[in-house]
DNA sequence: TTGATACAGGATAATGGAGTCTGTTATCGA
DNA sequence: TCGATAACAGACTCCATTATCCTGTATCAA
């Protein structure tokens, strides 16, 4: 199980991670994305579809073909991801599943809860790809060690 | 899409505040908690017999049975209950989905993801359904509203 | 122009969580 | 003791997410 984010986002996130971490302009192919972060190619190709179509990503078909960034990695934050494939909702809905919570109906942790999600939103959205470049590097790194 | 708990621990957060919010001792069908909460009853059964398994609920067969809280609502965490129905993990996997994530290979935002987790985790384990008791009954009060 | 490459995107299949159903067991009251 | 009630238990169905497959289309190079 996943928490927060869909299993499709939390590919995307490493997706777009890793390809931040490659040579400004090089073409990186759905297959070796997908080897080196160990996910289904066929559910990657789709993921990086739709990072395209939100201009995240940028995809040149062909021989030569592949996938680079969409803009530069300072304008690319987290959340910026996150809204295009999970959307926002995480960030309204109740925590406790009430329905109809809201600042005249606060469930029980309303409250608590809402600074909580406050910070972590603010978490997404303060830092760019870009800011996390040398983490991503380090992190892509160990993947293929027998942990 | 719920977020963070599954639709069962929702369900049972919500279940156990309510109950909390009844005169001590009273019992109470999963019936009359599943029209309450809007939950499908038979869903509801499953969930509140976990709940009884783990002590955080009594249960009474029989006619003029049904079901009350397993111990002191001060002794009643929020944290237990989600324990009980979705276990920790929430609190200990990566939030990208990394694998192996952890001190020595941490995920971009191994960090400050977990002083956000910290928070919730201790959200959770600081409130009893006791402290929010007047916060329940009017939440679940202001359910049968048009909103 | 042709063949190979690689993304696009619709259609289909598998998985797991959410929700349903049926029969059993325990308790109460008559 | 018997019937009614209500929780218990587990098998079953349903559906959204996840994953796969296959054909189409754009691009490049020879």
């Amino acid at each position: 199980m996943s928490i927060i984010f869909s299993k499709g986002c939390e590919y995307g996130l490493q997706a777009v991670l890793y390809i931040s971490t490659l040579e400004e302009g090089r073409r990186i192919l759905i297959k070796e994305v997908a080897e080196k972060l160990q996910i289904p190619v066929h559910f990657l190709a789709k993921i990086l579809q739709q990072l395209s179509q939100k201009g995240i990503l940028k995809s040149y078909k062909g021989s030569k073909g592949g996938f680079v960034l969409g803009r530069p990695p300072k304008e690319i934050r987290l959340i910026d991801i996150v809204n295009a494939l999970d959307g926002m909702s995480i960030f309204t809905e109740c925590i406790l599943g009430f329905p109809g919570c809201s600042t005249e109906h606060p469930c029980p942790v309303h409250d608590k809860w809402g600074k909580i999600r406050t910070e972590a939103y603010e978490m997404l959205a303060d830092e760019t790809i870009a800011d996390v470049k040398e983490k991503s590097i380090s992190k892509i790194a160990s993947l293929g060690m027998d942990s």
